[in-house]
DNA sequence: CTAACTGCAAATTCTTTGCATTAGT
DNA sequence: ACTAATGCAAAGAATTTGCAGTTAG
């Protein structure tokens, strides 16, 4: 059962109580969805992952809610050029290793690397912990990408 | 004159002629507006400078000359999670140093920040070559970005 | 109970497109 | 001259907001 740290209360229900946040059924929901992706989720796409199992629910509180988790620290949201937020579950079930983003900025195409990562992690702890100091920041998270042209488009011209 | 080669004809002519692009009034003016900024602009705050010496430019062209700029791989779009693009020259002038970014996700706060960034750059510089032979892209730029809550929204809690 | 949460529809905001005109080369 | 580039207005798409009804604690 990835993901809990025991079947009846998932790791994550201590970030909304005693907060003053509630446990909802659709916070359930999306919770849920992201930690059983591996792709980066569009609102949308949440939206309709979410509907199938909760009709119910609708894309005003998949946007709220996406938005709470980012600012608990859960969840991350970028943009791979496309104008269009996608999210992902910061924090990953045991096992499932982080990854990084490549993206050609001709088509879009997104790939997930897992190469290099080790070494990009160990220097980013390192800078992760220089910059909390200096800056005061609290760091939850990082996003690296690279952007290039693939192979495809750059045989195209 | 940072930025150009010689006075009579910058660096990046080069990459518009010979490729079908015609260089236009506005699209030096842009240029010259991301060439001399620190700032990550948007958009409209692009078109706002470029108004100002030319009025005649319209916001439209702004964003059609942003788009081509990236496609180039002159300019490098991003977003600090506030769904607007944000544009920065890619290629920046002598002496001024690269930066990556710090962001609060509770305010909206960006720090840019040149520390740290050799150690950075030098284990980029690997990844980026590994990267590129082993999924066959032409890599022209990467974005790092750290996330998390600053000093201030920290007390406000 | 009562304040947080939700869905719906309407409103915003950023960005793109169609088309007639202008301007590089 | 030929065609890319542009401005304007209108369209499009993603996200946010107002509000009345619902639900977790």
């Amino acid at each position: 059962m990835p993901g809990n740290i025991n079947m009846y209360r998932p790791w994550w229900h201590g970030k909304f109580r005693g907060r003053g946040y509630r446990l909802t059924t659709a916070r359930e929901a999306i919770v849920d969805v992201l930690n059983n992706t591996r792709d980066h989720l569009s609102a949308e796409e949440v939206y309709f992952a979410v509907h199938k199992k909760y009709p119910g629910i609708g894309l005003t509180t998949v946007y709220r809610t996406l938005e709470l988790l980012v600012q608990l620290g859960m969840v991350l949201k970028f943009d791979f050029g496309d104008n269009r937020a996608r999210y992902e579950l910061a924090v990953r079930p045991k096992g499932v290793k982080h990854h990084h983003h490549l993206i050609c900025t001709s088509c879009g195409k997104v790939i997930d690397y897992t190469d290099f990562i080790d070494d990009e992690i160990e220097l980013l702890s390192l800078t992760e912990k220089g910059l909390s100091k200096k800056f005061d920041f609290e760091i939850k998270s990082h996003l690296i990408q690279f952007y290039g042209i693939c192979k495809k488009c750059r045989e195209k011209k």
